[in-house]
DNA sequence: GATGAATGAGCATTCATTCAT
DNA sequence: CATGAATGAATGCTCATTCAT
């Protein structure tokens, strides 16, 4: 990698992270070109030749943040080897990924809705799918094994993270009533009672 | 009331209205007051008379269906004399709610993140907190008969409803994988199991 | 007509009056909305209330501008009753006109070309399509008659008034070799000549 | 001329053709350096490398293309031998070279207007004195004889041109009512009329 | 109460031009 | 000579809001 190119990505790193912090401060939607070049002391001209227009900015955060999320629970998730160890994983790592940086998520949350990112929504659409597919794969054979109910595909999504994600809207709206290590303690083992086979649970009764 | 008052409450009917189906369209963040002038007939001044600026007319739409939604959940959930016919009138009739809702549905998720409506956010707060009050004082007795899991107040929310919001979430974005009543089904289900006491959940091994 | 509609008419034409200045001075292509605002003393929004975006602004005037010197010539020529005297009035009528009307002349000009006006270039086909027509229905009973040649409409065009056409944009870019007067005396010479059928002009030869 | 020298004159080359090819489809002044640059692979600063700036490169282009319009207009009217065949010689062979080289003419009609070239203006006047000066060179002979009128100069242009140079401002602009063939063939016969001593014209009654 | 013309700060974006490599 | 990242002034346009009628 030449000077050139090594001091262009530094630029473009730099773009990226001032961009968060204004995100931060002011909210997706306010956040406006003239506040990151501000905060990140590159140019207008320099902003647009590296991301084309706002919201290839915005589509650029979003598949870096979005992207260390679901590496750091794949990790996390990969390294299990029961089904319990892996839901409590998925959860615990999720928030953990959260409380370490929550200015990510909370721009994950609110660029995830409204149509800023229309535009790319196939590729986000693909970056998705690739996760919820590597999560699944690993989750196959403990279903096949009964040790978690069998379930469409996407209901693992709102079953096993469904609560983490409610939790961290409020946690990150700033509704901190506990703790994160108690709220997951609480969240990870009503998932895991919610994600066991009915049988295991009807049967006492 | 007089035929005077009448029409005016008619016209800021209209102007509500007329403000959900634009921001269906549109999206919130892109709805302008011009847009919702054009929809609704009304004029700019007629709008500004109404609900003060642009804040007050999203904050009177977001509590008018708001207060729906709760209003409806309450309504089944206090029809209910067991735990679990409880927990599952509170997921379904969310459910159901949203499904007959969409445009509500997606506009109180997409106006609760961001500071739109930070002006009114007191008043919002006692509104949310009233309605979780009213349906944990429902649970109250079953917690301390042992039907339901006793937990910290907020966790209710993230672990009844959030597999819920997470579909919704999901189905409002166009992802419609099930039929709302099978999916529905699914995670009331679930969130029962989640939400016993974990002596009856967890195998007697 | 109220005093708020003839204020509102009032801005309108100040606004055109102050374009038409700016254009004169600095070109069309470089005539901002910021000039056009400084010298009308509109505000921005006004003049976007007023005729949509820049191109609205330039077709306005452009109308305007087109439909005086059109009525000019309609005018002139349809006092005429003999096919010599019509030819005279037409290209004398013209260059009177722009010399008169200098700076809508140039506007016409530099409007013409280009892509500026492409968003209404069916309305102003139409425009000059009724202009023809009518100069064409003065003439067409001596063409009848045998004291104008018969020609393909467009070709009227080109032969009456391009003469006329290629002076005037020399005269409007600052050639002015003769007076207006004296260059309209050759040119309409010449014009009646090219316009007589051709007996009259081989006979003798 | 070295390999060296051969290949940046290509490049050149390139450039140009790649403008006129972007102002054909985009306009004039819509025309970017970007636009150029992206149509002749070459690399901005290639460009202001060989024209020095965006009006110098449109100076080249307008030099180029008048030059070879001349150079064509020259060689056919000095070919010919009586004042008529001189006169149908201009009409056809500009008609011929609009015809053969439309971008070219659409290019130097709207170069022609407006202030982009100022800064070349007396170049241009230079270059465009010296063709007047060799046509009015050409007919000097033919005036003195008396087989054409005699006017002032500049009124030759306006004659003998203006006709051809109307129909080829229609005719590029997309409306092509009849062949260039035929049109030519109306517009010599009408200029020959309008060209010749007023004796010869009018009527001997 | 209703109207809509007027306001003007503010926004995303463009683009000719420079210059270090 | 070529390259293309960087610059930043300038542009067309939007839109919440005001207020005279």
């Amino acid at each position: 990698m030449s000077g050139r190119e090594e001091a262009s990505a530094e630029r473009r790193a730099a773009i990226l992270t001032a961009a968060l912090a204004v995100i931060a401060e002011r909210g997706l939607h306010t956040t406006t070109i003239n506040d990151i070049r501000q905060r990140s002391g590159a140019s207008v001209g320099s902003i647009y030749h590296h991301f084309g227009d706002r919201a290839g900015l915005f589509y650029a955060l979003y598949v870096e943040s979005l992207g260390d999320c679901f590496a750091f629970l794949l990790e996390n998730l990969k390294a299990c080897d029961s089904a319990q160890a892996g839901i409590f994983a998925l959860v615990k790592s999720y928030l953990d990924w959260v409380e370490a940086n929550p200015q990510e998520a909370a721009f994950i949350y609110e660029a995830s809705q409204g149509d800023l990112l229309r535009a790319y929504q196939e590729e986000i659409f693909a970056f998705k799918t690739n996760f919820y597919g590597e999560a699944f794969a690993w989750m196959l054979p403990f279903i096949q094994k009964g040790d978690l109910i069998k379930l469409p595909p996407w209901a693992y999504d709102a079953i096993v993270l469904g609560p983490a994600h409610e939790f961290a809207r409020r946690w990150l709206g700033g509704l901190r009533e506990l703790p994160m290590a108690e709220a997951c303690d609480i969240i990870a083992r009503a998932v895991w009672r919610a994600i066991q086979p009915e049988t295991a649970v009807t049967r006492p009764t």
